[in-house]
This record gives C-alpha cells, structure tokens and sequence, in this order.
DNA sequence: TTAAGTGCAAAATCTTTGCAAATGT
DNA sequence: ACATTTGCAAAGATTTTGCACTTAA
C-alpha cells in the first residue's frame, strides 16, 4: 500500500472516477489529520456545498474516509487507514485526540487498546475521544 | 442524596424556580438514561421549542444534565449524578451505551475505567461511547 | 448510449437572536 | 420593583431533496 492515489481508491470502492471525488479525496490523502467539515468547505470554493456533501457521504459509505463528532458538536473527517478500511469497525485501531492548545484533531493509534468489559451488555464498537495537550504543543 | 426534587436542585445551582425548568427537570429526575433532544421536544409540546433550548442550555452549564452526541449524531441529554456534578469532567465516570437492538442510550459506570497513555501526549477528559447489545436485549 | 455525478434552487431542520410580555425573587 | 424567564417572530446555519444538465463508463 505504497502508491495511494485517488483514481484507484475510488475504483476498489467501484466508484466512479470524477473530477471533483479525486480533488476531494487527494485532500484527504495529503491531510493525515480529521480536518473540520467547514475547513474542507473553504477549501472547495468552486465546488457546490451540496456535491462536497454527497461526497463525503458516499466516502464515508464506502469507508474511505470516516467521520467523527467531537463533544463540542463539530463534524470531522479523516481519510481511513487500510485495516480501517478492512475492518467492520474505525474505532477498533485509534481513539481522537483533540488538542486543546491548537484545536488540531489527531487520530492516535494506541498500543493497548482498552478492553472493556460490563456484565450482562455485549459491547460492539468502542470509540474513544480525548482531549488535552498534543506533542506539538507540549 | 435521598430526595431529589427540582426546586432544592435549581436553588442549589443558584437557578430561578420557575415552572418549565421544574417540569423538564423533574422529566430528567424520572428517566434514568439519556434522552434524545427530539423526544424531549415531544414530551414538552406545550413548551416554546426556543424555551427548552435555553432550559437545557443553562442546565448544562450549571451541570445539572450532561449532553453527548453520539457516532450517529443525534444529541441526547442525561441528569448528571452527583460524583457528576462536583466533578470537572462528565466522562470520568462513566461510559455511554447505544444498543443496536433497542437504540436505548444509557450511562454505565465502569469499575475500571482505563487508563491511556500516549507518549509525548498529555490526556485530560476521556470520553468513551460503546455500541453493542444492553442487558435488556441481551 | 446509458447510468451516475453535478450544480442550482428550494425545502426541511436545527439553533440562535431580539424584543415585548409574563413570571419569579 | 427589578431582574430574569418566556413566547413569538424572524434570522442564521446546516443538511436534504428534486430536477435539468453534464460527465464517466
């Protein structure tokens, strides 16, 4: 997984190749961070809200790319990693992180995983957010 | 902690005691779990939606309810317990459920609520939302 | 050529703001 | 009496839908 551009991505997923899918997902691909839905509106000017939303929301059907809601209520998105992509679940292999310095989000792959345990309930999916000091800013 | 009633707990938070914030907080004091912001708004019909709005809002800010927003996005809304309110953080106690089955949303303390590390990162509030199947359904 | 993607307009939601009337202290 | 809360109207913001036009396969 070496050479990751847009126009193959978007054909393993059987999506068609436009334009505006490999602009957006170029983005992607040169953004190792969830960056805010706004952010990547004002980086798409001259394409339609609308079309940048079908977008994204077909990449995050397709698990391209997955979205995070942060607990102050904004929308994030982030390019998902291969064994993202292959697994069931995106929040199995890294929690987010969202700096509270630099406002940067960041998705923190974690060696130990928490394994969490509640009896009676069978729990799927785990997805973790923190907030704190990056390394940037520490 | 034995009686909670509305009144003592918006006079404790230095809150008027008007009608519409006993009823939605005595709604709270009845249900255990978080409720979604819409079924709120229908429980409440004879209340002005901009009302409840601001009910919620300064409920939260003074820590009588916590909201959380879940992978899905829908915002819900939950009385914080006492450890809740004296705390800084709403999510060191406890983790927040949805089951896939029932859709309920519930608040699970945890005995051992882990511990992450990251290097070169400092971790302040951890929030943790798990998806599976509740007791009930299971 | 034919199905899918795009842009525009407009609808549907969701949330906030301003202000006069009602209510709480 | 005075400050706060409430309801209404209306503005903003966000997201979705419908449809004609364009583009990709």
């Amino acid at each position: 997984m070496l050479h990751l551009n847009s126009k193959d991505l978007l054909k393993n997923c059987s999506l068609a190749v436009t334009k505006n899918r490999c602009k957006v997902l170029n983005f992607f691909l040169n953004e190792a961070k969830p960056i805010n839905l706004k952010i990547i509106n004002s980086k798409f000017k001259d394409l339609d809200r609308v079309t940048l939303f079908r977008i994204l929301s077909i990449f995050e059907k397709n698990k391209l790319i997955h979205s995070i809601i942060l607990d102050n209520g904004k929308k994030y998105f982030a390019l998902c990693n291969h064994e993202c992509r292959s697994a069931n679940n995106h929040n199995h292999k890294h929690i987010h992180f969202v700096c509270n310095k630099c406002d940067e989000v960041t998705c923190l792959d974690i060696d130990n995983f928490p394994k969490l345990k509640v009896p009676n309930y069978k729990l799927n999916e785990v997805s973790i957010n923190v907030s704190g000091i990056c390394s940037n800013c520490n």
